[in-house]
RNA sequence: GUGGCUAUAGCUCAGUCGGUAGAGCACCGGCUUGUGGUGCCGGUGGUCGCGGGUUCAAGUCCCGUUAGCCACCCCA
């Protein structure tokens, strides 16, 4: 086995089949992002090292690869070693996100954008992870974002955009669970958690699906028992509602499994939502209220949502209102509110269409035909809109066909040495 | 970052109790077929991921390492 040409790890080569439905997947998402009025833009993939663990990126930080400074020498590396400071030998990494290039991006040009900008992103970012499923240390992200919009119209195009794209994938059965960080945080001081146990207390309260509610109560006795002790009481209404058909997103179901009078500013909002998207949600998507769902990142403010789809262990997209963000490069808050799409694990769930357009045609050619002449025929099938491809003759035409076939062409003609018409070909079916 | 499984020909995989490696497919050649999707015969191709160790002898057993897969953590 060769592995020195192996690509890195956690990175993947991508061959013409795998490129294809990547490319597929890639123009549904983009063109029904452009169709609800978002705008494309990009970004360098690299960012300052400084931005970058500037806090805002969560756990991320930690996973980013960072860039050695040019032209460093021996003296450089010393004092660095000396210093026992890794930091000072790189001002450079790669983006671990595309949220924080966002805000920079938008800090730097909002005098050449509208108040209201609704970006669209698609590029590869970089994470130092150990890789598997659905993990990768290269991996595509696709992420619109509304800045400058603090209302929930802002949540409603981005739920109803992002949710037509999974329609337009075919990605039937996916499932929206909404959650609201003020419902969150004033769940906590219902309860009795003490602020600055807060961030823990959620932490523990994201692993519901995983350890069910009287583990969760176990891991928040440690930090108020008896505050563990009236927030377990909601968390044992609400498991069996999550685990069976869900909360509906309306005002009623909402207020009827929180306790009353907790987080009201939250539970207007998601309600609002829910009413908003009724009737403009795609068959097959479905919206639900789940107090339980955290995320990981810190800098969100309000609405928080995830993707979940059937076919998928882990979620596929997601995302949230981050009003405090874009404040920490520009010095002024300004709303904002983001979805980003796992791409890689979309890319798993779907298949690649038929192709409907004209149709493809190998021309199989003996080895002593004139490249004149085959170049003519193919010029000539190409200018009627055919999609050819030259194959010298082999011994094992089966072997040939099949493989022609596989890689999406219908027809296959057969062209001697000598033959330069055209419409003397013979097109014969190609049946994969 | 933690743990488990795996690694043999270009591909998919056999390889028994340790005795210096095999099949199918692909590729090449000859014949067959003859306007071509057939069949037969033969051939090329492997530092058994890499490095150590045990042994008269290691693909096989042991240790390390690298990579892949899987679970955890976290995430998309």
């Amino acid at each position: 086995m060769a592995s020195q040409v192996n690509p890195p790890r956690g990175m993947r080569d991508f061959l013409p089949a795998d490129k294809a439905k990547r490319e597929h997947a890639f123009s549904v998402i983009k063109r029904v992002y452009r169709d609800h009025g978002f705008d494309e833009i990009e970004t360098p993939v690299v960012e300052d090292h400084a931005r970058l663990h500037a806090g805002l990126g969560g756990d991320n930080e930690k996973l980013s690869f960072s860039i050695l400074k040019r032209g460093l020498g021996a003296e450089a590396l010393a004092a660095a070693a000396e210093g026992g400071d890794a930091e000072q030998l790189a001002d450079l990494g790669l983006r671990f996100d595309l949220t924080v290039p966002l805000s920079r991006f938008y800090a730097s040009h909002r005098a050449e954008l509208p108040p209201v900008f609704r970006s669209i992103q698609m590029g590869p970012v970089w994470r130092a992870e150990r890789p598997q499923k659905g993990r990768y240390r290269q991996f595509v992200q696709v992420d619109i974002d509304v800045i400058g919009e603090a209302g929930l119209l802002a949540e409603v195009e981005l739920l109803s955009a992002t949710s037509r794209v999974f329609a337009e994938l075919g990605l039937t059965g996916c499932v929206f669970r909404v959650n609201d960080r003020r419902i969150l945080f004033g769940l906590l001081d219902h309860c009795g958690f003490a602020p600055e146990t807060h961030d823990r207390a959620l932490i523990i309260v994201d692993k519901l699906d995983k350890i069910g509610a009287e583990g969760v109560v176990g891991e928040l006795r440690e930090l108020d028992p008896e505050a563990a002790e009236r927030l377990g009481a909601v968390l044992t209404e609400v498991e069996p509602r999550l685990a069976g058909d869900g909360i509906p997103l309306t005002a009623e179901a909402i207020s009827a499994i929180l306790p009353e009078g907790a987080a009201a500013e939250g539970v207007a909002n998601l309600a609002e939502i829910g009413a908003a998207l009724e009737g403009s949600l795609p068959e097959g998507v479905e919206l639900r209220f789940d107090p339980t769902l955290v995320r990981g990142m810190g800098y969100y403010t309000g609405t928080i949502f995830e993707v979940a789809h059937p076919g998928s262990g882990s979620s596929v997209g997601g995302g949230g209102r981050y009003d405090g963000m874009i404040g920490r490069f520009l010095g002024q808050d300004v709303p904002a509110v983001g979805s980003s799409i796992g791409f890689e694990r979309i890319v798993d769930l779907i298949e690649l269409p038929a192709s409907t357009g004209p149709e493809a045609v190998a021309l199989v050619h003996d080895a002593d035909a004139a490249p004149a002449d085959l170049a003519a025929l193919k010029t000539a099938l190409v200018a009627r809109g055919h999609r050819v491809r030259l194959e010298r003759r082999q011994k094992n035409m089966k072997t040939l066909l099949a493989r022609v076939a596989e890689q999406g062409f219908t027809r296959f003609a057969n062209v001697r040495a000598g033959e330069r018409d055209v419409d003397a070909l013979e097109l014969r079916e190609l049946s994969a």
